[in-house]
DNA sequence: CGATTTCTTGAAAGCGCTTGCAGAACTTAG
DNA sequence: CTAAGTTCTGCAAGCGCTTTCAAGAAATCG
C-alpha cells in the first residue's frame, strides 16, 4: 500500500472538495441559521424541534442537495448500516436469487450489503468473516456456512448472525433452514411413488453440510419403504455440472442397475443427463432424473428437468428480515414455506 | 429509520465495547509508550521510525490483535477504500463469474467491493449509484450499464469509472470492451464457414447496447459474404431461456427456412434448443445452433453448446486492476485478449 | 565545538456526525 | 405575576484515525 503516492494527484481532501458530495451538516445548519444537533436531530428524529426550524432546514437541505454522510454517521454512532453477506459463490445462478433477494431487503431498511464469497472453503470464509468484522459491518449473513458449528456460536457473540441451510441455536443467531432432509425424501418418495425400486443417488461434496443433509433424507425415504440401502448406487459429484457427469458415469460403469436417479443439485443432474444421452439412454424413458433446487435453467433443459423447488427468494428475504431485526432489537420471526416437486419431463412411471 | 428505539437493548457503544474489536490506536499507543500519531504512521508507513519503536509498537499490535478500524480511517482520510460495482444481474451466471474476479481483484489491494444490481433498469441503476456515491465509494465499476453516454461521463467526475462492454470515453472513466460486434462477427462466420446460408437469428433486447451489437455483428458477417439479411429470420428474446424459447417457436412458426441459428446469448439458446427439440427438430442435424457467453453449464447441455468463449475473468480482473490504478492515480492499461470459439456439438457443416 | 541540516516525534486540529448536558424559551399552574 | 414544568436548542465532547506543525534529537559540516 503505497500510502505515499498517488497523492501526488490530488489530496483525498481536495478531491473530496471538488466532488459534488462536499455539503456537510454544519453547511446546513449554517443556511438554516440553526446549530448542527438541531440539524442531526431532525434527520434522525431523535428530538422534537420547533415546526418552523425544521422547515427552514428541509429547505436547507434541499436547497443544498445535502446528504449525510454515512461514514462519519458510521463512526459517531458505531454502526456502519451495513451487513456483511457470505455466499459460496458468486457465480451460482442459486445462490444467486438469494443474494438479489437479500440486496432488496436490506436495501429496503437502509441497510447496505456487503457480498463476498468463500468459495465452499472453510479458511476463505474465515478471511471473509474477519474482513467484514473488520469493516464493522452490523451483522453476518452466512449462506451455507461450512465452519463448524461451534465456532459459529462463538461468532454470533461478535455479531448478530443469520444461518442459513443448516440449523445451529445460539443468543443472536438465527438459523434459516430449509429442511434439505426433508426435501431430499420428498424428491426420492416421488420416484418410490412412481414405482422405481432401484434408485441411484448423486451426492455432493461430504464436506457440505447440505449435501449429507439431502443424502440422509434420500436413505430415510428409503427405509421407509423398507428397502434396502445400497452403497453401490450412490456416486458422489461435486455439485457442478461436471461432477454429475463423472459420477454418472461411474453408476453407468459400475453394472449396478437402477430405473431412477435422484442428483443432489440441478448442476449435478445437467452432467448426469449428458452423461446417460452419451450412452445411448433416455431420459425418462430408460432412467427417471430427478433434480433439486429448481434453478431458472432446469425447466429448459431436455428433457424440462423434474426437481425439488424451494422458494430460494423467501431465503433471502426471510434473512434480511431477520438479520435487521436482530440488529434492531426485535425477536426475529420468520417461516419458510416448504419445499415443493416441480415435476417436469424427466421422470416416469416405472410400468406405464 | 426508528432511531431511538432498538437502543433500549445496548447502546451501540456498548456494543461496541463487549464486541472483540474495542482494540484502538490510542490504545496501542499507550502500550507500546509512544503517541498515537506515531503508531499510525508506522502502519501506514508515512514516515520514518526509529526502529526501536517501531519494534514496540508492532509488539503492541500483535499482543492487542489490533486491526484499525476502517470507517474512521475513511472519515480521516476522505476515502473508503470500496469500490462499488453495479451489475444487472446478481443471478446470473454470467456476471456473477465477472463478480468474482472484480472481489479477488479488489481484495488483493485492500478495496472491498460494494455490489448492486440494476436489473436492467435506468432507474434502478441510477439508485444504486446514488447510493454508492452516498456511502462515499472511491469508484464505481459499472458492467454493461444502461445509461446513456453524456450521463457516464458526467458521473465520471464525480468518481472514477470504470464501463464494461462498451466504449465511451472520458477523464477519469476507462472502458473494458470486449467487441461484441466483431465476436458476434465470429461466431456467425463460422456457421456460414460451415456452409450454412441461411442463418437465423436470436436477439437479445434492443434496450442492451450488447444486444445491439451482437446484432449489427451479425449482419456484418452476412453483409460481408454478400448475403442479403432477412429481417424475418430475426427474432428477439430477453436473453433468458424463456425468451430464446418463444424466439424459436416464432421462427418456426414463421414458415422461414434456416439451417442455423446464431442465439445472441447461451441462455436464449437453451431455450431455442428445448423449443427446437419439441417440434422434433435434431440438434445439430437438422439446425446448428450456436450461443454466446460460453456459461459453464453451456458444457453440458445435450447437444454441448457451441459458443462464443470470451474469459469474463479477464474482464473481471481487468476492471478491478484498472479501477485501483485510476483511484491511485496510475495509468491504467487494461488489454483484453479477444474472444474464441468453444466448438462443442450443436453446430456441423451443412453438407457433410 | 557551535551552527546547520535532517530526522523523529508528539500535540493538536481536524474528518462529519451524534448526543449528553444544561441553559433558554415557552407553558401551565398556583 | 411568579414558580414549576415542558419543550427546544446549542455547546462541546466524543467516535478512531490522519496529518500538519513545530519542537527536540541526532547527524553533518566548517
Amino acid at each position: 500500500m503505497q500510502a505515499g503516492k498517488g497523492r501526488s494527484t490530488a489530496s483525498p481532501r481536495a478531491r473530496q472538495t471538488d466532488s459534488a458530495q462536499a455539503v456537510t451538516l454544519d453547511m446546513v445548519a449554517r443556511e438554516a441559521g440553526v446549530s448542527s444537533s438541531t440539524v442531526s436531530r431532525i434527520l434522525n428524529g431523535t428530538a422534537r424541534v420547533r415546526e418552523s426550524k425544521a422547515r427552514a432546514v428541509h429547505a436547507a437541505i434541499a436547497k443544498l442537495r445535502f446528504q449525510p454522510n454515512p461514514v462519519a454517521q458510521s463512526l459517531a454512532r458505531g454502526k456502519s448500516m451495513s451487513v456483511g453477506v457470505v455466499t459460496q459463490s458468486l457465480e451460482s445462478p442459486f445462490y444467486g436469487e438469494a443474494l438479489a433477494a437479500i440486496e432488496t431487503g436490506l436495501l429496503r431498511s437502509n441497510y447496505s450489503p456487503l457480498f463476498m464469497s468463500g468459495h465452499w472453503r472453510e479458511a476463505d470464509e474465515r478471511r471473509c468473516i474477519l474482513h467484514l468484522l473488520s469493516r464493522r459491518v452490523d451483522g453476518i449473513i452466512l449462506l451455507t456456512s461450512c465452519l463448524p458449528d461451534r465456532e459459529l456460536v462463538e461468532l454470533s457473540r461478535q455479531a448478530p448472525l443469520i444461518l442459513t441451510g443448516r440449523r445451529v441455536d445460539g443468543e443472536r443467531l438465527v438459523s434459516l433452514d430449509y429442511d434439505n432432509t426433508q426435501s431430499a425424501r420428498l424428491a426420492t418418495e416421488y420416484l418410490l411413488g412412481q414405482g422405481h425400486r432401484r434408485i441411484a443417488f448423486i451426492a455432493g461434496p461430504d464436506d457440505h453440510p447440505d449435501a449429507q443433509q439431502r443424502y440422509s433424507g434420500y436413505k430415510a425415504a428409503l427405509a421407509g419403504r423398507r428397502i434396502p440401502f445400497a452403497a453401490k448406487l450412490v456416486a458422489v459429484g461435486d455439485y457442478y455440472d461436471g461432477g454429475g457427469y463423472a459420477a454418472m458415469e461411474r453408476l453407468l460403469d459400475s453394472g449396478e442397475k437402477f430405473t431412477a436417479v435422484f442428483a443432489a443439485n440441478d448442476q449435478s443432474a445437467y452432467g448426469a443427463m449428458l452423461a446417460l444421452h452419451r450412452r445411448g439412454l433416455n431420459v425418462p424413458r430408460d432412467v427417471s432424473l430427478i433434480g433439486f433446487d429448481d434453478l431458472p435453467s432446469s425447466a429448459f433443459t431436455i428433457p424440462p428437468l423434474t426437481t425439488v423447488h424451494r422458494s430460494i427468494n423467501e431465503v433471502g428475504e426471510g434473512a434480511a428480515q431477520a438479520m435487521i431485526d436482530l440488529i434492531e432489537g426485535r425477536d426475529p420471526v420468520v417461516k419458510l414455506s416448504s419445499a415443493t416437486l416441480a415435476i417436469r419431463e424427466s421422470t416416469r412411471p416405472l410400468h406405464p
